[in-house]
RNA sequence: GGCCCCAUGGUCAAGAGGUUAAGACGACGCCCUUUCACGGCGUAAUCGUGGGUUCAAUUCCCGCUGGGGUCACCA
């Protein structure tokens, strides 16, 4: 029976919790919970010139706001911890050591001018700049004269001169290089401090991570890893590299794209439902035609064949469109916790209901930042131009809108009980009397109540809720501006 | 530039050596409807390009083109 399945997610606390980096967060989170095994939560935290005052708590909150909830991490503990990587610092020197007695690696004391000055030479002749191997092949003597002599030092992994590496992912497969394009990392650096590459392996093993989902950036140093595992003579974890999320074909998306983070994607009135949903779906094709997914769906659902190898766009329509499937499946009161406070941005007045303008405004929102455009004209008419009484299908133009205003006119005044439903059977059996269209008399009304073309609801609607006095006033309005 | 990866409609994408090349978003059209929306129905791709292999390739191989990634004592 294989072993029980173990991933991570290792992000650094960057204050900032990029979409990309959410995703992977997801299909680690799935990958574990599908195989029945732990999600695990590690802090990369070792970056303190990157360092951002809650920063933390950022991922944290991301986390646990979509549901991705770890087995084990900084917080909770766990037996492998700990899961802060600063915490972790002083143990990778030995394994940096027994590399080298492994013959898997070496120390070198060149300093940071020689690196520098080697680099500048290679890339003027255009080579790639690699490690020049100047230490590689000290002597014994040599080695201990120096740590002797308190030379500072770092330790470098022994690539293989010749021959290739090959290393398998799940989604592309094998993979091979020449170890000749390798360079000898460095592995531990002068401070004593593990690079990311070695820390990542070391706490990984160390973890017993099984799986590994990062970004198609490390397919690159992919065969380094390889190398070191062996090195060590560890189980190399299953990898998953997955793509970028692009802003357009040669562009990633960015912070300054403003849909980058999951912040940025909360402000704009998205649910967190329908952003995990749709970062899925981007670089993640489920089996059938269902797309709309819970995340427990999602780990029923999930697989990593389904992974694509290409880039994905993101594509904010589409994430409109989820999200606008999202909030017509929420149950009414829901939604009008949710949209209240948007309507309250443009409605000031206290004498309509809100809840009745959420009701309208449900099925046709797809963000809750638009609301507040739909429902401006509440408070206060907008200026419009008599064009807008003009409706083709409808047959109306301004005189017969002109006449309509004026046959409505006192039916409505006539309303004792101002209810959606006395209004709606006054204005229908006045349809009915002059046996002309609905259209006819209701397209008028809706414009002069409203004075947009679009609205949140028909005539009926707008005046139940702009009230009989409002709504009166502004039909009398219509018809001088017709007149 | 070296090395690695990728390439199906505007976007996300399914797909198999021989299919009418799914589906979703968007677009367009129609229907429903007191507008818009919602809902329903429908329309639009021969699979970057040039060569192979094969009875047959969009599906396999190679070149080209295009795009991405990576080349730190950063993570």
């Amino acid at each position: 029976m294989d072993k029980k399945v173990r991933t991570r997610f290792a992000p650094s606390p960057t204050g900032y919790m990029h979409i990309g980096n959410l995703r992977t967060a997801l299909f680690t989170y799935l990958i574990a919970k599908k195989n029945g095994g732990d999600f695990i939560l590690r802090i990369e935290d070792t970056d303190r010139e990157r360092y951002v005052e809650g920063a933390v708590d950022v991922i944290y909150n991301t986390l646990r706001d979509v549901g991705l909830n770890w087995d084990e991490g900084p917080d909770i503990g766990g037996p492998v911890g700990p899961y802060v990587q600063s915490e972790r610092m002083g143990m990778f020197k030995q394994y940096a050591e027994e590399l080298v007695k492994k013959g898997e690696a070496y120390y070198c004391f060149c300093d940071k001018d020689r690196l520098a000055e080697l680099r500048d030479i290679q890339q003027a002749s255009g080579i790639t700049p690699m490690y020049d191997r100047h230490c590689r092949d000290l002597s014994q003597e040599e080695i201990q004269k120096n740590l002797d002599a308190g030379l500072p030092y770092v330790i470098r992994q022994k690539i293989p001169t010749e021959g290739t590496t090959t290393f398998h992912d799940e989604i592309y497969g094998d993979i091979t290089v020449e170890n000749s394009t390798l360079d000898d990392q460095i592995l531990l650096k002068a401070d004593g401090m593990p690079t990311y590459n070695f820390a990542n392996v070391v706490d990984d093993h160390l973890m017993g991570i099984t799986h590994v989902v990062r970004g198609n950036e490390y397919l690159a140093s992919a065969p380094k890893y390889e190398l070191l595992y062996k090195a060590f003579g560890w189980e190399v974890p299953k990898y998953i590299h997955v793509e970028h999320i692009m802003k357009d074909k040669q562009h990633k998306l960015a912070k300054r794209d403003g849909d980058a983070s999951y912040q940025d994607l909360m402000q704009k009135g998205y649910l967190k439902e329908a952003v995990l949903n749709y970062i899925a779906l981007l670089g993640w094709a489920p089996k059938g035609e269902e797309e709309i997914f819970s995340l427990d769906e999602l780990i029923k659902e999930f697989d990593i064949s389904g992974l694509s190898k290409a880039p994905a766009i993101f594509d904010p329509m589409k994430l409109k469109a989820i999200n606008g499937k999202y909030i017509k499946a929420l149950p009414p009161e829901k939604f009008a916790e949710y949209a209240i406070p948007y309507i309250k941005q443009s409605v000031k007045r206290e004498d309509v209901d809100l809840n009745k303008i959420a009701a309208l405004l449900q099925a046709r929102t797809e963000v809750f930042t638009d609301i507040p455009e739909q429902v401006d004209f509440i408070d206060t008419l907008p200026q419009y131009e008599n064009s807008l009484y003009c409706h083709k299908k409808m047959k109306t133009d301004e005189t017969t809108s002109l006449d309509a205003l004026q046959k409505a006119l006192p039916v409505l005044e006539s309303i004792a009980d101002w209810t959606e439903e006395n209004i709606h059977s006054a204005l229908f059996s006045l349809v009915e009397s002059l046996g002309v269209k609905n259209g006819y008399i209701l397209w008028p009304v809706r414009v002069a109540v409203s004075g947009k073309a679009f609205t949140p609801g028909g005539a009926v609607e707008l005046c139940a809720i702009l009230g009989k006095e409002d709504s009166l006033d502004r039909i009398r309005k219509g018809i001088a501006q017709l007149s």
